[in-house]
DNA sequence: CCTATTTTTTAGCATTTACTAATATTAGTG
DNA sequence: CACTAATATTAGTAAATGCTAAAAAATAGG
């Protein structure tokens, strides 16, 4: 019997985050803006040209990745540019790109 | 408009697939079922007692990481044994543990 | 067969999500 | 100020999700 518990992502409350975080990167909208947000900072308009929908869905993901903290922003005159400040989240990304592209993984 | 575009988790079709297994991975019940299969194969009713939910639910999202192939499992009699067969996968998770938990973040 | 145990499936419902269309806000420009 | 461009917000609606409770399958043992 496992008394302490490890069940190896520690806590619940590290369970919790994790899937929190998940859930915000599991549309393929969100998850593309995230992919393309890895390499550069981006305006909205950029985003919505790279990603392809309306305008105020894109605003909408957007909306909710800043909520969630994955993503962060700053206002430059008229244009809003996001980007992806934690470091850990572009790790993720990275990874994400290892486990799932055209990869030999190991 | 698909220019040779490289948003680097390569093409929508790596994208999809990886916001559905994302998706999948994304409540925290499951993704503390995949947390616990990551060390061991477990019965069902194992993953019930170390969970915490009631085991009809558990089996319904059992389901879920089957359909998506996140899971496998494996029929011994009266009980099925799940396990994490894709060495991906236990990368991805090993992943979260490092990026979500008490991490140095690097 | 009858029964017990383990697991899956189904039904019903409340909640959340995602989208479109329309409107509002913010900032720059003439 | 009026006008335009960029972004955000709101409202409405259709679809998906997650849960509980109840019923069904599957398997083993007497």
């Amino acid at each position: 019997m496992e008394t302490p518990e490890v069940h190896n992502l520690a806590s619940d409350a590290d369970i919790e985050r994790a899937a929190r975080c998940l859930k915000a990167m599991s549309h393929p909208l969100r998850l593309k803006i995230l992919c393309v947000l890895s390499t550069e900072k981006m305006s909205v308009q950029d985003i919505v040209e790279k990603v392809g929908t309306s305008q105020s869905n894109i605003s909408q993901h957007l909306a909710i990745l800043r909520e969630k903290d994955i993503l962060n922003y700053k206002k430059d005159a008229n244009r809003v540019f996001y980007y992806i400040d934690d470091p850990r989240m572009l790790k993720l990304i990275e990874m994400m790109r290892l486990v799932f592209c055209q990869t030999p993984t190991f």
